[in-house]
DNA sequence: TTAAACCCTCCTGCAACAGGAGAGTCAATA
DNA sequence: TATTGACTCTCCTGTTGCAGGAGGGTTTAA
């Protein structure tokens, strides 16, 4: 028979924690003084408190454990019980050794001479977007202005309501000096026929999207690119998809290009080991 | 201008979080109606926004985050805490990872054909114990008993209280077939004098001390050996002082070596590497 | 008898929101 | 013009495993 304070102290836990366990009913005292309420637990009690500690330290939650305790399952159940925790554990410790690897992607900037903590890049998921758009070769990055005339023309002659922000995917493969694809786009709210040049479709979503946001004119969007560029290689990502730009803030709310707000956005995914 | 659903939409967090950030003061909307109460961002934010995320997702709470963007702190300084952060991602990996193991270790048991889950091994730290003993070389592990005697005899005659459970400390190097080099000790409280035999000190504190909790006869206490030091040895631990054996229900209560119930306990660290 | 050391039952707090209740607002439709 | 349906607002509670503390009773040794 020990008191609270004994019990707890032989088992190397706190006299909060037994307590806790007994409002839960994990481990009840052996018995209750019914006039002062204290808790009185003998030394049979140790093995389970011990499977209760063992379970926990291994990463089994109260309920978990109250479960497993409770419906004396065979091996094989428990087994699967097992496995699942540790599929579990893997995924979370990939994901802080990702966090890891981003840490130590900013602690190496930091040392750089000419360090301003300008850039920042978050991997978003992205839903689907149902979008309008018209996709061309244009001789440069700077012409599509008619591309997004024909487009805007084209969802003002429908029934259906833009919702912002639009957007350009870049088919090519890195800088391209001359022409380049480009798909202009609008994201839409209903429907409207397509023809040869305006297309109504749904991007699809994207689990993985490195995003950075660029706040400037158009012309510095290229250190905007490196620097998303060099996370992505860093961290052990890879491209698997053409990157969009989306326009935020642009021309038609200020004439100022240093106020202009464009976000990157690069699908990725985890490169094998 | 952006309402809140908007800035949530093409920002991908939930308004629940923009609201949690505004109340913390982290993330102010540009404005609040001051009659519906309505929240209004604009694309300045972003960035802001962005940066919060990018912080969030290195590990860093939002209080730290606000500490961070509120004092706009040198490069240095920045890189003090992101190596802050970095030894403690590092720490927490690493407590993850041991974790996996003891997971996969419980998993290869399962899979034994005989398995039967009796005995859980738990890492617990101890306080240091201040304690009455007396060690000698004894001719086997049975023959204690006069040992116990000369030292509850000393005790006796002083005044102390002993404070279960007692223990013996084995300094022999695995098991033994013939002498064996024991100290038994009961913990106690008070002071008094030492002798040639009887010895009065404190037992050290142990960071990490592998437990495990026997119930049977002292005879079936090599299958507790064994297991524990199969756990030891499967998840990377080594032994680094000789181990304990604690007697939290023995003789003096029972009669039925059935309902003994020992703890070993082994001062262990993890191995390099 | 009294102080120290225990024990009890609430209640609150942590981190970062999620979920929902109950109610007001806005824009487009019938 | 009234009415939907889609938004938005402010609370309040819940999550996990206890820790800390208030306020009050119990035991035990001096």
């Amino acid at each position: 028979m020990f008191k609270i304070g004994d019990f707890a102290r032989i088992n190397k836990v706190t006299i909060k924690t037994l307590r806790h366990y007994d409002s839960l009913g994990l481990l009840r005292p052996d018995k209750i003084d019914c006039f002062t309420g204290y808790r009185s637990y003998t030394a049979d009690q140790i093995p389970r408190l011990n499977r209760i500690l063992a379970l926990k330290e291994i990463g089994f939650t109260l309920e978990e454990i109250m479960g497993i305790l409770a419906s004396s399952l065979s091996a094989d159940e428990l087994e699967a019980l097992l496995e699942v925790k540790r599929l579990e554990l893997v995924e979370h410790i990939k994901n802080e050794q990702s966090k890891l690897e981003r840490l130590k992607f900013l602690i190496k900037l930091c040392e750089q001479e000419d360090f301003v903590m300008k850039y920042d890049v978050v991997i978003k998921k992205v839903e689907p977007i149902k979008i309008a758009s018209v996709r061309d070769i244009i001789p440069s990055y700077g012409e599509q202005g008619h591309l997004w005339e024909e487009l805007a023309e084209y969802i003002n002659k429908h029934d259906v309501k833009i919702v912002p922000p639009c957007m350009v995917i870049y088919y090519e493969e890195g800088y391209s000096e001359g022409s380049v694809d480009a798909e202009v786009i609008e994201p839409i709210v209903g429907d409207m026929p397509e023809t040869d040049r305006i297309k109504v479709k749904t991007l699809p979503a994207v689990e993985e999207m490195a995003c950075l946001v660029h706040t400037g004119p158009y012309t510095a969007l290229s250190m905007a690119y490196g620097a998303i560029s060099k996370y992505i290689e860093d961290n052990g990502y890879e491209v698997i998809a053409p990157p969009r730009e989306l326009y935020l803030k642009g021309g038609w709310v200020t004439d100022d290009p240093n106020e202009f707000i464009t976000e990157l956005q690069f699908p990725v995914r985890k490169k094998e080991k």
